[in-house]
DNA sequence: ACAGGCATGTAAATAGTTACATGATTCG
DNA sequence: CGAATCATGTAACTATTTACATGCCTGT
């Protein structure tokens, strides 16, 4: 059976424990979503399909009065989630508008180009920022034996850091030709 | 007018010189795939939109017998290629499912866990060396008045080659700590 | 009383890939 | 002659986002 990598996603988070819908897609937001983003729209068909395979079962759960249905992963689901994670992964997808940009940014003085590059620069420091927040949390998760969330989070800020300090020596650069730009 | 990324992708290509939608996909394919692709699906459609808008002209440059349409940018297309470059780059995704992957990797042993970040460290270097080929073709943009494409593809390089430190680093890491589970 | 968060869902639109069809030309 | 490349295009499919609808519960 073909499952798509937002069904993988799902069985992952509900791999430990039974959760929601709408908890999920909190989680997401909260941990992946730097590197695998989900909406509702998918999620909520994609939990009916998995439960329909047999892969998660949904056991009614309110909270009080309010309807609630989580759902936990079966011995097939966790299977399925196994096999998966023993495959190579496929997808490596990179879409990034300011590189783009840059690429074409010769018909732009060079000022303007170096605006581009502090953009970025600006965003991925942002960006490490937000994940240095998420620290904190990831630690928790380390030490109740989880130490994965907190290996993947430290990667991503290291990244985001990197390429903080690539953009530093572009936009030097580029200011630099900029000067002898003018001084022609 | 509201124009998708993959219409500045066009403009752009056929900012300095006009070109057929085919040359347009080998371009894309040899040089922004990497942070932005694009298909045939999208281009020759788009095409015809940029043409309908005003943005590029379509004109009949048939190489022998064959019949071929290039595409050269107009004044409105510069302006609006000019317009899109002086605002802030607002797509940044990241899809990595080997990131993904690894993120879930604590329902299997530390070993497999290891072997994906191999996966990953395999993946990278290639892509690197991939970039490192295209190196000369982007010097010689570079001699010919274009800095542009060599400078992202020296990050492109750059971030490759620090991606596969982090894996070196990682996959240590988890080997010795999967030494540590089989001694316990 | 009302704002904000919890909870589930769907419809429509947009984006993008894949696969296919067609036919010419060039090179070995 | 056959394979590869040049060249243009479309149809079907898959993925994904956005926006909306509904309603309950909790804290101020």
């Amino acid at each position: 059976m073909e499952l798509s990598a937002t069904a993988y996603v799902i069985l992952g988070m509900v791999s430990r424990e039974a959760r929601s819908g709408y908890e999920i897609k909190a989680l997401v937001d909260e941990t992946t979503r730097f590197f695998w983003a989900a909406s509702y729209g998918q999620i909520y068909p994609e939990l009916k399909r998995l439960a329909a395979a047999g892969l998660i079962e949904g056991v009614d759960a309110p909270r009080g009065e309010r309807k609630r249905t989580v759902y936990a992963i079966t011995p097939e689901g966790e299977a399925a989630l196994k096999d998966w994670l023993r495959q190579a992964p496929a997808t490596f997808e990179l879409r990034e508008e300011g590189l783009l940009k840059l690429f074409f940014a010769g018909v732009l003085p060079r000022e303007e180009a170096a605006e581009i590059v502090r953009w970025m620069r600006e965003h991925r420091a942002g960006q490490a920022e937000q994940l240095r927040a998420m620290e904190p949390e990831a630690r928790e998760k380390e030490e109740a034996g989880e130490p994965f969330p907190l290996l993947v989070l430290r990667g991503g800020i290291e990244f985001n850091e990197r390429l903080v300090e690539w953009c530093e020596r572009t936009e030097t650069q580029l200011l630099e030709s900029a000067r002898e730009e003018a001084s022609d």
